[in-house]
RNA sequence: CGGGAUGUGGCGUAGUCCGGUUAGCGCACACGGCUGGGGGCCGUGGGGUCGCAGGUUCAAAUCCUGUCAUCCCGACCA
């Protein structure tokens, strides 16, 4: 591995990217677009994932699993919804290859094999589930439907970055279908809660929650909640989304039941998902110039232990040793891995295992014997300190829930720091264009001044953010505003 | 799709303007040894259709034409 540190002086992109790579995440795949995700990467994604499964499975949630392909006419039925993913689809539109006349030993499309009805590579499921519900519901008694689907889809984006945004990514996309509006709106409320909770408690990273203005609203929903985190270089980054959509599935693909009351009605429906963009929030939220640091609760190992000796001898009695307080560890539900290659030297260990952000090291040599005592190095820090063995197991335990609490009031006080409250549209400028970061001002909810606060200063509206009622003059067009909103640059 | 740039062992590159020995270097890799508490040292070795196709020439990584790919900046976006 290169010797040379990452530093954040450097472009912020190439720094992210060089990043990712070194730390064994991902790479670029040779597809366009498209990632390879590596194995410690995905054991990162596995450990949000099994988190995340167990949060909708507590709320009343279950899995299920629908094609990779959609049916065209099924895709335009929902026309806006259609209309907001047509420009970045994948579509299929043969199935088979033949030997190539004219290029011995190449294959080419067959033409004789041109689907009837072309074939959309999901970009998000709604149009295959609803079409499905359609037939799953007749009455009140088969509501509501709770689903989560962990799947892979494809969005043809212009252009690509590892993990936030890839032409096909990993996420989880829920969707459920309920009686009443009220139970609708319940519900993506709560979800939406979920995926804050899951952020500040499990990745550290603190989120605001709210709702996104009708220009940023997912196409086909009547309201999307959102949470928006803020990354390192002051840019925003929209985690997670949870949309209320009201009845427009239901009457794109004629879904009715039965009410209590014996009347027809559409069904209303809610839509949520978050994706390995999480990975790329995880990765921008804590790591440094040394690299990855990662909370100990989504660390695929929290303890690294590393040998150092000179003979077999030596490395027999600390293998006992490390054996030891991994049996300990375990038990308390630390989870911990024995490095004892012989074939890297210990300084390049210590590297590497920085790089991936393993939270907490522990050295081992002779003189520790000696002493009956280990060396900890905790990740977030960068300290090092000597413990008796028999003291490790309650240092360690305490050490990574620090860690974890650390990693989150730290990005807390950045993101705190760097929320401004402006009163005019010159400071608006300047402080976008200085510090970054989000902007909190007075916006008079119009779609007009939300587009030319865009053309001139490339910042959005990220949430009009829950509990701030005060209302206030525009910060663009003077206009009387009932509150302040978000504004920032975004990924 | 518009603007810019780049393609040379696994990775990073020199050489290209001005054609001329066997295409050079660093990292990585393999072997031997010294080592081992922060990417260590010495020695030896393997690995290249210079993106692809065509052309000019006694001679092409280098010049010309075409083509493909990738990256960056825009429009688009979880």
């Amino acid at each position: 591995m290169d010797k040379k540190l990452i530093s954040r002086e450097e472009d912020y992109s190439k720094w992210y990217n060089e990043l990712v790579v070194k730390a064994g995440l991902a790479e670029n795949s040779a597809v366009r677009g498209c990632m390879i995700i590596k194995p410690y990467g995905y054991a990162i994604w596995e450990k949000m994932q099994s988190q995340l499964d167990k949060m909708f499975k507590n709320t009343g949630h279950e899995n299920a699993y629908f094609p990779l392909f959609v049916p065209k006419s099924l895709f335009e039925a929902e026309e806006k919804n259609a209309e907001g993913f047509a420009k970045e689809c994948a579509i299929v539109t043969h199935y088979r290859l033949q030997n190539d006349p004219d290029n011995k030993g190449k294959l080419r499309v067959d033409p004789n094999a041109k689907l009837e009805e072309e074939l959309i590579i999901r970009p998000t499921s709604e149009a295959i589930i609803w079409n499905t519900y359609k037939n799953w519901i007749q009455s009140y008694r088969d509501l509501p439907i709770l689903i989560n689907q962990w799947a892979n889809v494809v969005r043809w984006e212009m252009r690509t970055r590892l993990f936030l945004r890839t032409a096909e990514f990993l996420w989880q996309e829920g969707h459920t279908a309920h009686e009443t509006k009220n139970e609708a709106l319940e519900e993506t409320v709560m979800i939406n809660n979920l995926y804050a909770n899951f952020a500040e408690k499990y990745m550290s990273m603190p989120v605001i929650k709210g709702v996104k203005s009708k220009n940023e609203t997912f196409a086909g929903a009547e309201k999307t909640y959102c949470i928006e985190a803020l990354m390192q270089d002051g840019k925003a980054l929209q985690a997670g989304t949870s949309h209320f959509l009201g009845q427009n599935f239901a009457k794109a693909f004629d879904v009715k039941f039965a009410d209590r009351d014996g009347q027809l009605n559409y069904v209303w429906a809610t839509s949520w998902g978050v994706s390995s963009r999480l990975m790329g929030a995880l990765i921008m939220t804590h790591s440094d110039d040394r690299g990855l640091v990662l909370p100990p609760k989504l660390a695929p190992h929290q303890v690294i232990f590393v040998p150092i000796y000179k003979n077999e001898e030596q490395l027999n009695s600390i293998t006992q040793v490390v054996e030891d307080l991994r049996n300990q560890f375990n038990e308390r539900g630390i989870s911990s891995k024995f490095d004892n290659r012989d074939t890297k030297r210990p300084g390049e260990k210590f590297a590497q295992h920085e790089i991936q952000g393993v939270p907490v090291r522990i050295t081992i040599g002779p003189k520790d014997l000696e002493k009956k005592s280990i060396e900890i190095f905790r990740r977030d820090t960068l300290e090092k300190q000597f413990i008796k063995i028999e003291e490790s197991l309650d240092f360690v335990s305490k050490l990574l829930d620090e860690i974890q609490k650390n990693l989150f009031d730290k990005a807390k006080n950045f993101r705190d720091n760097n929320i401004t409250e402006v009163e005019n549209f010159e400071d608006f400028k300047t402080t976008l264009e200085n510090k970054g970061g989000f902007i909190s001002a007075h916006w008079d909810g119009t779609d007009e001044t939300e587009n030319k606060i865009k053309d001139l200063t490339k910042a959005t509206i990220r949430c009009i953010p829950e509990e701030n009622n005060i209302p206030g003059k525009c910060v663009f067009s003077g206009n009387p505003s009932s509150q302040r909103v978000l504004f920032a640059k975004a990924y």
